[in-house]
DNA sequence: CAGATTCATTGACTGGGATCAAATTTCACC
DNA sequence: GGTGAAATTTGATCCCAGTCAATGAATCTG
């Protein structure tokens, strides 16, 4: 049995678990909803197989027809820029929804990567902006969900404004911490699976910087990095690090702060 | 007859004006529903008071009950930093979508400011919900106002994430010159209702920056700006300026791009 | 398992934009 | 219409993080 098979062995046992078995839920769209909404929820749902690390989800340009949720590993999405580059807009994990963006214009304007063997459930919108007019409580869901990823847009944006190249791999931290130990995993220590270079892109920082930053973190105690592998030695240095601050000494005005 | 009055006047004129009577309609979310259920909306919209500049929607912390529709004027979003900063996440014209954020946590994470004078409607959250849940074509154009929120969202990110100062502005120009144009307003010659403090914490630059692009870019000939009013001389040149580049000669990897 | 390729780290150097400072203009409010 | 506060502009200087370069570690491929 081969590394494929292994995937496929896995990957058919996870796709046998129903909305209603999942230990998502708690963090999913079916939040709140009775036995039988989710038992309908269920009934749209597509499982699909896993992805590879490295396989697009969707790509910009694709047609849009369906939400997915992550259901083990994690995705990147990315948005392409004029010139080649792109900027990798979010990381997203077990229990999250990918592709809200993209109801606008029917069409997905960033693209999902996955970063990792990654298995989801795909979720045909027409059919479930049907049900949600059907079961106010899932409508709900869905707009708390869609309206999380404008939160986490905000957060993100306002660490690009107005944070230091420290700051922002600290908060970038901290932030993935909380989101693992949401989900029941170690908040101290966890692996990365996306790379230094993603981590610069999301951040707007040189794959170098992020380096050097990990190394100096190290060296200071708080953290600790083998490869893939972050443990968190001192949270809450790191949390004075991610941005409290002593208050400035006149804040009378924008002056003494960054813009 | 003093300003003050002027401006009642002119508002209480623009109260009286129901969605389906609304220049904005094609903008908003009344897109593409029938006489029938445009008369339903309108039956849930609360007609406010016009805010004058610097007023507050809401802020950080208030409690979410209602989006508002932009009528006439701008807003801007901010988000708070730990220390006393802010980020600005947006600005608002007539006939976009206001307060979407709020609905994950029941609770508004960003402020809203009138940078003039502003009138607006306000459509109180859960009503709308249930409206959406019987007109199909409500849920659909609610939530592609959200999912271009998203969209929006995403642009600022690779902006801030991927661009040099001169771009950001650049863009930042065009993007409102395509939005006022896409409201009826000249494309080419526009004023800033934004200070350039607003503008700055808007790119993430510091308003010196932002001073000293307009004055550059003006003796450049390519726009002329006097205090808030702006005209775009040439247009294709501002273009390029934005990001369209000659291509790298070796684009073999990131090397040679900006993270 | 060897070679190739991608990824990560480290060092040296540079420059774009922040910061500091000050003059000037604009605006809000009596 | 005058006055004080706020906003804008301009200049000088500095520093954080980007860029370039090179080496080393990890991972993929046949």
């Amino acid at each position: 049995m081969d590394r494929n098979d292994m995937d496929k062995v896995v990957s058919l046992k996870r796709l046998k678990v129903a909305c209603r078995a999942c230990s998502l839920a708690q963090l999913c769209l079916p939040v709140g909803a009775s036995r039988d909404d989710i038992e309908r929820l269920d009934a749209i749902i597509k499982r699909r197989r896993p992805l590879r690390r490295g396989e697009h989800l969707y790509r910009t340009g694709d047609r849009f027809h369906s939400v997915y949720l992550v259901r083990s590993g994690s995705i990147k999405s990315c948005v392409p820029t004029d010139r080649g580059q792109e900027q990798v807009t979010g990381f997203h994990l077990p229990g999250e929804l990918v592709g809200l963006d993209a109801i606008h214009v029917e069409e997905h304007h960033c693209g999902a990567v996955a970063l990792e063997t990654t298995s989801m459930c795909e979720v045909p919108f027409p059919q479930l902006e049907s049900l949600a007019g059907q079961v106010p409580g899932l409508q709900r869901q869905m707009h708390r969900l869609m309206s999380r990823e404008v939160l986490r847009d905000h957060e993100h944006l306002l660490m690009l404004g107005k944070r230091n190249a420290e700051e922002r791999l600290v908060t970038f931290l901290i932030t993935l911490s909380n989101r693992f130990h949401e989900r029941g995993y170690s908040a101290v220590e966890f692996r990365l699976s996306m790379s230094r270079g993603d981590i610069g892109n999301y951040l707007g920082l040189a794959v170098e910087t992020v380096s050097r930053l990990f190394t100096r973190l190290q060296g200071q105690g708080c953290i600790s990095v083998d490869r893939k592998l972050v443990q968190l030695r001192e949270p809450e240095r790191l949390r004075m690090l991610a941005g409290v601050r002593p208050l400035e000494p006149d804040p009378r005005s924008y002056h003494g702060q960054r813009s």
